[in-house]
DNA sequence: TACTTATAAGTGTAATTTACACCTATGTGC
DNA sequence: GCACATAGGTGTAAATTACACTTATAAGTA
């Protein structure tokens, strides 16, 4: 297990919601895509796994994919989301939402004194934005 | 891969600083921490690899434990943190602080009226022309 | 006594996921 | 004709997770 060290990174499931996200905005390919998610608070991706990830969800028809071939450069795969993607993006929003609640719950537990009722309590200590 | 559906219920590596946490509090045994877990919003924990977690974490010096015969029915393994224990929580709890800050740009971008700045649109109407 | 149930702590191992290294190809600038 | 940035990948060992199964103690009960 070699507990040494946290994740200290989002857990790498996390990668599938958030390329859904991005493409329910825009179409896009994966390097892009890569780029967006850095700005995003993903720091770090396997590239190689990444292609992998698309590769799949094509498979699992949550998004479909073209090539792009008009612009400079080697050609570029675009990808689009789904109907089915769409769908699958709000289950993964519901999970989160339950997800949020249990890091509510750790900090409860972790720093009590964050979560007192009187407000004077929270003045006192910088991370009040904790539980929002 | 198989994304057709998300894993709904927590990264497992959440299992960690939630047991830290607790032992923080309390001196445990492995059956009991199971039980709490469950309270504390984790459903359904796999017991063969949760005593696996447990015995790796005391490899890893971040616990202690000893067996207890004085009560009714088989021997428990008692658990104690210790101060590599504690620090590694702190550890995690930066790690999870991180992770909330992405799950809250998540929401933003998955339904920013949720995140408007005049309290009157909050109030309107649920989620209307969001998803479609 | 033998059998069932609840508690307590595990083992074995296949399947999945992740990490890390490496590969192919196109176009631009030097 | 070579380096460099972009773009999209493969191969595979290591780590993690899921799922099934095992051992053992004590209490209750038929």
């Amino acid at each position: 297990m070699n507990s040494k060290k946290p994740q200290i990174g989002a857990p790498k499931n996390i990668l599938v919601p958030v390329i859904l996200l991005h493409l329910r905005d825009i179409n896009a390919y994966g390097y892009e895509l890569m780029e967006k998610l850095t700005t995003f608070g993903i720091d770090s991706v396997d590239r190689g796994n990444f292609y992998r990830i698309l590769r799949q969800l094509e498979k699992d028809e949550l998004v479909t994919s073209e090539w792009n071939t008009d612009e400079n450069g080697p050609a570029k795969r675009i990808y689009a989301i789904t109907e089915e993607g769409l769908s699958y993006l709000d289950l993964w929003a519901g999970s989160f939402d339950e997800y949020q609640k249990l890091l509510t719950n750790f900090f409860k537990l972790y720093n009590p004194f964050l979560f007192a009722s009187t407000p004077a309590n929270k003045k006192t200590d910088e991370a009040d934005d904790i539980n929002d």
